[in-house]
DNA sequence: ATCCGGTGTACGGGAAACCGTAAAAATTAG
DNA sequence: CTAATTTTTACGGTTTCCCGTACACCGGAT
């Protein structure tokens, strides 16, 4: 049973609906930030005082405004409050709809559970948060068939930088000397000219501009 | 005062929380609607009763979820809505956060009120529903300063054919017969090359790739 | 009718991207 | 350590794109 749980929301009235949810399930300790950095803080004192939290529940993408923030996603976050206390369970609560993205986030970031933010999203969180509680994993039902149709292709850091590249406008024939500076393996322009080949050829695209547009599409750059 | 209100919203949480906001300010003639066909038939069944609603709040972006819907986002649905019922009061309540977006919501849908999604967002709703009960409209303090300072270049119908069919893969040389299938005016490639020098010119782009990831991240195709 | 500015079109030289091939370098296997 | 395989790089020909110039067309104003 979760006592301790601190939510991570910029949305004012999300933030007041999960509050609620978890009135619901008699879950009294509960703390709220707006911002990540907050958010970090108070898991940080928390632990100071020898009374850490239990769950985090975090939106993935937060607003700017304004106020200097070190920490500006919910996956980094995460990954700090990782760092500060592995045992911390960790629900993601979002609209983020690709595929790609909530793969990460189980395989990366090791997270507990998914809940998309959707026509059912507090009965979810509410499953979830019960699933947890039993040792088990939670994912919202629009994605159980989607993650496992993988992505048609991986991209690594280094395919990363390439399309980062385009998208920024450097000409194709300079990005190797973009990739030494870089240092990445390989930096001729040929292998550049060879790797995008693979990925168009991987996704089924024929022009570097459809690559960009699927890229922006889902999340990827 | 508004006392029959109507909400399109496909995220149950925000729901609630639009919910509660509404009860405090003693609105209590209040329809839910999770999807854009079913808002729109209540709104139509309210005139044919002689009890018209006065107020539609509406999210943009509708998920998709296996129904079969004929109006799939939140500015399609204003745009039936208002020819439904003209004197309809329109806010759109969405975390869409490109000035561009929401400036078009003004210009082409004459919508009363936009609030953002955001650390604020219940007091602003609040605020929007008391300024339109005033005849005032109301816009995000977050995008009083932005929507001054338009877009760099106003994207015409003839520049998003021109631009889609780069992204969909189209090579430059094969968008003229495109364009003279879908009855442009100017349809020859150097009239293509030329109106592509000028929307990268006026954004100071240099490459095809760059304007494709800025056309996707300001939601333009 | 003439003179315009604006807009669409045609063409051509040069740059960049595309694509196949082959050499060179680095890894791995035996 | 050498052979074999994979990865990276180099190079050349072809296509596409880029960009400047020049011409044709059209509606409006003189």
């Amino acid at each position: 049973m979760f006592n301790k749980v601190i939510i991570a929301e910029d949305h004012q009235s999300v933030k007041i609906s999960v509050e609620h949810t978890l009135k619901e399930l008699d879950i009294s300790g509960t703390q709220y930030a707006y911002y990540c950095d907050d958010a970090l803080l108070r898991l940080k004192k928390a632990i100071q005082e020898n009374d850490a939290f239990e769950l985090l529940i975090t939106d993935l993408s937060f607003a700017e405004d304004g106020r200097e923030q070190k920490i500006s996603d919910g996956a980094a976050l995460i990954e700090a409050a990782k760092k500060l206390q592995p045992d911390l369970k960790l629900i993601v609560f979002s609209a983020e709809s690709s595929p790609a993205v909530v793969s990460k986030l189980f395989q990366e970031l090791d997270i507990h559970a998914y809940v998309y933010k959707g026509r059912r999203d507090t009965i979810e969180l509410k499953e979830a948060i019960e699933a947890l509680q039993n040792g088990k994993k939670y994912l919202s039902p629009e994605f159980r068939m989607a993650l496992r149709t993988k992505n048609a292709h991986d991209f690594s850091a280094y395919d990363l930088m390439i399309v980062t590249q385009l998208a920024e406008g450097t000409r194709q024939k300079d990005i190797p000397a973009y990739l030494q500076q870089n240092g990445a393996k390989a930096s001729s322009l040929s292998s550049v000219e060879k790797r995008l080949n693979q990925i168009k050829e991987a996704l089924g695209f024929t022009k570097n501009e459809q690559l960009i547009a699927y890229c922006k599409d889902n999340k990827i750059i």
